[in-house]
DNA sequence: GCCGTAGTACGTTAGATGTCGTAGTACGAT
DNA sequence: ATCGTACTACGACATCTAACGTACTACGGC
């Protein structure tokens, strides 16, 4: 059995460029909408998206990778959650205004 | 002689999409970090930016079609400035946290 | 063990995007 | 009218990206 496990960029390592690349993709933004809409800790397959499971893999990587959420194995599933804290502390007020915007 | 016009996107026409590919970029953040600091009202060429004319031309045109930036002819040259009520207005918050991030 | 479920890996494809150079236009100054 | 400056248009190129399908792995339940 392979321990796994996911690569979450550490605080400090969040990039404005990496989250704005991140959040200027619709599926993406829709992702992270429903994260913060209660969708907080449910499995990838629990979201509502246009796409098929291999693209949405793809952009829950996207997200990851550029800190913006965080994904937990647990089972065969996985948890995702929003990194609301790490991103208001290095980029204050940004995910809120994108939230906004819908 | 042609009436030179440069076309702006109303202010309800500027999308969340638009602005987040525009800002997405590290030149044409550049761009608008250097607008913000009292670049306003300057030429494309009085920026300081690591790349050719035309690729300039390219990004000037992509922040103005997503409405983050006005451009006017006044003669040969262009005068930018950035659209910040229109965008405070839009997206609250959202160009302070992007501005605030460097 | 076997099956189903959740998600990944990989290759492919089509389209978008950043970059450049060259050639051209519009305007002001001389 | 001629020239220089500021910017644009256009084509070329390389890279990136979103999307898909298929085949695969990991885990839980039976």
């Amino acid at each position: 059995m392979v321990v796994r496990s996911l690569e979450h960029p550490e605080r400090d390592a969040i990039t404005i460029d990496g989250v704005l690349s991140a959040l200027a993709d619709p599926v993406r933004r829709s992702i992270v909408s429903q994260l913060a809409d209660g969708h907080s800790e449910q499995a990838c397959i629990a979201f509502d998206l246009p796409v098929t499971k291999s693209t949405s893999t793809h952009h829950f990587r996207v997200l990851r990778e550029a800190g913006v959420i965080t994904q937990r194995y647990r089972g065969t599933a996985i948890h995702n959650g929003l990194r609301r804290e790490d991103l208001d502390w290095r980029f204050p007020g940004l995910l809120d205004s994108v939230l906004m915007a819908g």
